[in-house]
Order: structure tokens, then C-alpha cells, then sequence
DNA sequence: AAGACCAACTGGAATCATTCCAGTTTAGGG
DNA sequence: CCCTAAACTGGAATGATTCCAGTTGGTCTT
């Protein structure tokens, strides 16, 4: 046990890495995602006011857009529910909603690859991405 | 030819099929989402008066709300645009829509059946239904 | 054909997530 | 250590949608 231990890559070395500034709201809202997976604009501006005292709404509706940006954190948009945010990036997993208390769960692509990422048809559409959304009930709200 | 050529289904028949009472705006707004696909809840308000005059914004909701939870309509929701709303129920079909235009195309599923319903770890939800989207760019948009 | 009842519609105010704006602060390269 | 672009503040505005209380009008009953 030397010199081993490389040290968990840290917010700030996540904000370096991506050419980003390093401030107090990017470091706390990064750990605010990583704490509560899937958190709302409203539940990150709760936990960076926690940590931080005053922190405007802008402040942190500008943190999450520059972090989605930089692909340090993925936003998940389901139907009639406010933006949710997490730090699970680049592996393209997906999502299932409770229609009931709009709780949020990963889930890995179930065939793996390719098929659900080609359409059929495209009707001449240049198709980037696919996305998959499961909607049901969640353990809490099916009981 | 005697008594063939069935008339093709009217809005009328279909609400009264699905037990709702036929008023103007609810015919109305199915034409209206049958000539143009997709339409929004704006397009909708926008067709219905000009065919009818004067119709509250409300009305529109209460009719699309009632239409789409007598499966007569379907809603799609694509993130970051306003509801859309189709006249294809039933099928189990998607959607690509473009980043740019938010143009929307319809696109059968591409493997045509449970693959992409069954997601491989499910958290202990009880899943009921898969909505697969297609984001990409509409043949205008990617000139 | 007339009455009655409840679903449907009117119009206006409210909500919620998010964005726009103009001015101030601050990280970090020179 | 200073300067400038990038970040943040606070308040007002937006857009889609919903809530509310009161009125209208399909349709079922008689």
C-alpha cells in the first residue's frame, strides 16, 4: 500500500476534465444528483441551499444545462413530469416511471443493441438516438 | 351495388360508440386531428374555431382529455414540445421526432413485438407499456 | 313534444417548470 | 495581481396546462 488508492474521481476533477469552471454550486449540485439518483431542478436548488445558504433558481437551472452539456449528467424528461437529472452517462440504459408517484428506475437495454435503435421506417429522418420509456407501477404504489 | 359501400366511420359513430355525448367542439376536434397528424392542443383550438367560431381553450383540454381516455385519440408527449395528439390508437407504434423542427413522424416498432417490452431488470415495477422515441433530424431540417 | 339532470362548455384567474433579462461577482489565464 | 469572459443574482415573463364557479345543451324519461 504505497502510493495505491487512487482517490474517487472528485466533482472537481469531473468540471476540470470537461474544460468547465469550478464552482461551489457545479461541486454541490454534482453531489446533489449523486446522492438522490434522478433529481429534480427543484430537489437539486433544495440540496445545493443546504449546503451552500442562498443560491438562485437560475444558478441552478444554468449548473444543470452547463453539466447536460459537458455529458456529465444525463436528463431524462418523462411525460408530465418536471426534468430529472443523473450522473449515469454514456451507457444508453433507460428508464421506467410509476404512473402513480412518478418514481424512477434504470434499466439496461433489454435486448442489448441495435434493434430497438432502427426504425423500420424513417421517413427520410436522420435518426440520432433512440429512447425507451417503461410506464407502470412502482413496488410502493402497485401494493 | 345495392346496399354495399359501408359509409366510413364518422366521429359521430365513434363517440357515440365509446358512450360520450356528440357535441360540436368534439366533432370538430377529430377532424381536426384526422387532417392534420400530430396536431397540438393549439392546432386543435385553431382548426375547431375556425369551423365553429367562438370555443374556449378549455373546452379543447376537456375534449382532447375525454377523447384520448376513450382511446378515440392518443397523446404523445416528446420532450420539450407540447402535446401532440394522433387518430392511430391501438397499435403499439412510435415516434421519431426531429431536434430541430420538432416535426413528428410515425414509425412501426421495429422488431415488431416483445423485445423491446420486456425490460431486462425491472426494480420490482409492474410494467405496463414501453414508449419507444426516435430522436433525429426531418428530412428539411438535415439539408 | 316537454322537463329535468348532469355532462359539457364559457371565461377568467392560477399554476408550474422553465427561460429571459440586466446588472454584479468571480474563477483562473496572462 | 489584474482583467475578462464566464457564472451568478433577483425579479419579471413565458407557455402549456389546469382550476374554478357559473351557464348551456345533449339525451334520457315521460
Amino acid at each position: 500500500m504505497t502510493s495505491t488508492a487512487p482517490a474517487a474521481v472528485t466533482p472537481e476533477d469531473l468540471l476540470r476534465g470537461a474544460g468547465l469552471r469550478v464552482t461551489a454550486p457545479r461541486v454541490a449540485a454534482l453531489h446533489a444528483v449523486g446522492d438522490s439518483q434522478h433529481a429534480t431542478a427543484d430537489d437539486v436548488l433544495g440540496s445545493v441551499r443546504a449546503e451552500l445558504g442562498t443560491v438562485s433558481v437560475q444558478a441552478v437551472y444554468d449548473v444543470l444545462h452547463a453539466l447536460t452539456d459537458a455529458a456529465l449528467l444525463r436528463r431524462i424528461e418523462p411525460a408530465g413530469h418536471p426534468a430529472r437529472y443523473e450522473r449515469r452517462t454514456g451507457d444508453n440504459h433507460h428508464h421506467i416511471v410509476c404512473r402513480a408517484c412518478g418514481a424512477i428506475g434504470d434499466v439496461d437495454c433489454s435486448v442489448g443493441h441495435a434493434p430497438c435503435l432502427t426504425p423500420s421506417a424513417d421517413h427520410g429522418f436522420v435518426v440520432e438516438t433512440a429512447e425507451v420509456t417503461y410506464w407502470g407501477l412502482c413496488p410502493d404504489c402497485s401494493a
